[in-house]
DNA sequence: ATTAGTTGTGAAAACGTTTACATAAATCTA
DNA sequence: TAGATTTATGTAAACGTTTTCACAACTAAT
């Protein structure tokens, strides 16, 4: 039977039930007006039918719908923080039976551009992005259209927006303060793309943790580029080569901390007794791996959570103040940094 | 200024260019029978009123349009098996313009339901699905109603469809034949949840390659319940409990590899010289894992790729006959399973 | 110069909803 | 009992498109 049905609509339940469309509409959206009987013929005749509401018409009609449409603006949806992240705003989503478009940008701002147009075009009723830098012009263009828009990750540097982020300087401070308690006075870092805000943050708390111990910060093994694997590679490699190598490395995120054990393990170094390790983002894997992992915990899942709230906040009260939550991070100790 | 700009529509490009709203659609459709000099004073009125098309209502108008939405759902969007999955298919989409709404069911029929009727709802233009199980009622269901349906990583038995999937007996096949032939005689098998179709194929696999070299199977050392990491876990340190030890573990997918890993790790063995492993799925820290993990690499990229090809297929020509799309795995050997 | 054909455009219906407004029936008030 | 109010329902417009059909203005053929 390959003959497609043709789907129940308004129209057909009302003829079955014997009462105009605009009954049936009420009684789908529990308005009190209708008589109990009729309420009950209509509901009879939702159930025989098959009746399912099309949203896409519901949505061409009103804006002011509980069942949404998200956009979500995801820099690279292979790390596994932005799949917490996703989860968590899926989770919610889907609770309050709305549904989630995803867009996958891998960091590139073009790519960005298109998928922002095509979810506007889907009319979504909200938007959240991870901006791939902080003067993103297309997400500030997005808000300034009226949008509701809540960024996760990294705000925006010329706009009030609301912002769920997590406490990358605090973050980065305990991993290092951990590193000096343990005796550790050559810290490296290895940094994302300088010109990520949370970068920058994860510098700042490196150097907070340095001047609080009373450590002198060296600059020259502070060293970044991008945020991917092959920076990793490549700048162990440099670190690992310097005359006075450093005893231990903090790794500003997960892929950049993969990049760095691959090169140590080329080099058949010993973890942690010749190079210690720490990263940023704390990964399912990382007590799988041999040595388990020291890292740096975000709760990606919560940030999701507290993003996609503030979103139906931001949908139902457009002028209210923006919102920035910082989410805690959470240490986890494991054996890649030595013991006491 | 928070007051929301009212959005350029046809209307609004109508009647700034002096024309009707059927004129500026046939343009925007490229339909050649407009007067040049019409085309480029319509162009011009979409350019200065900054006008985008509105998905929503072209959806809703016609079922014949190139720009497409697709409703995906998956099985576990934390498996990075399925991320490749999702990435191969979004390339491909947005591409074409099309968006991807995104469902992530957690292997649960019941959100696998409700997923389905929201994608619905939503007018999907097609569908890509991983189904919970081989005789998935709300696929089947999806799929007699008329609508487009490809199937990945797992078929249907009751109805002949679209499937993408990687060729899972072939796979086991080669990761197993590569331990009989580094001289390994006992070899456990930690498969997934038996109730999946790809668990029995790669169980097949694993038995061929012991018939093909003449080694026998011992039934006790091939045990699963769920595809996960406990599952994982608790197998694993049965096995290693075992009076006549296996000297190697073959692992279903690769949460049971890191179930397994950890259990490993945790009993300090040495890999491979005490315990081997090789697992199926390869995924991108597997060369960061001390030592480097061997693994049955799925081309899930290609995977998605292929399923969108087939799906756009298939929306265009609801008539042609099923496709079976088994795509090849790949054994990356690396140092977990020990050397010749 | 009339007819027939071609070419470009517009008017209007349709998709499936929501919602402002009108209206009929039922109830209340004096 | 007539008018006023309340209650329940229906009518029709609107959302932004696509698409069928009609029609006007030309051009070509007789």
């Amino acid at each position: 039977m390959k003959t497609a049905k043709t789907v129940a609509s308004l129209k057909t339940v009302a003829s079955l039930a014997g009462v105009s469309i605009a009954t049936v509409s009420r009684v789908l959206n529990g308005d009190p007006v209708v008589k109990d009987e009729t309420r009950l013929a209509v509901q009879r005749a939702i159930k025989t039918s098959g009746y399912h509401p099309n949203r896409v018409a519901q949505r061409l009609r009103s804006t002011n719908r509980s069942k949404k449409l998200i956009g979500l603006l995801i820099p690279d949806i292979q790390n596994p923080f932005y799949v917490d992240v996703i989860r968590g705003i899926e989770e919610y989503a889907y609770a309050n039976g709305s549904a989630v478009v995803i867009g996958n940008f891998s960091q590139d701002p073009k790519r960005e551009k298109l998928y922002i147009d095509i979810l506007r075009s889907e009319s979504v009723d909200g938007f959240i992005v991870a901006p791939s830098h902080g003067k993103d012009q297309d997400v500030e263009e997005l808000i300034n259209d009226g949008h509701a828009v809540v960024c996760i990750d990294r705000g925006l540097s010329n706009l009030n927006v609301d912002v769920v982020k997590s406490d990358n300087e605090k973050g980065a401070f305990n991993a290092v303060a951990h590193l000096i308690k343990l005796g550790h006075k050559r810290i490296a870092h290895i940094t994302g793309d300088p010109a990520i805000p949370t970068t920058q943050e994860r510098i700042a708390g490196y150097i907070a943790a340095h001047k609080h111990y009373g450590i002198r910060v060296d600059q020259k093994i502070i060293k970044g580029k991008e945020s991917n694997f092959i920076s990793g590679v490549e700048i162990t490699k440099q670190l690992l080569a310097l005359p006075d190598r450093p005893t231990a490395i903090f790794t500003a995120n997960n892929l950049l901390t993969l990049g760095a054990l691959e090169t140590i393990l080329q080099q058949e170094l010993k973890i942690p007794e010749e190079i210690a390790i720490v990263g940023f983002d704390d990964v399912y894997w990382a007590t799988s791996l041999n040595p388990p992992l020291t890292a740096v915990r975000q709760h990606g899942f919560e940030i999701g959570q507290r993003a996609i709230e503030l979103l139906y906040q931001r949908i139902q009260q457009p002028d209210r103040l923006p919102a920035n939550v910082i989410v805690k991070t959470e240490l986890m100790i494991r054996r890649s940094c030595g013991f006491k």
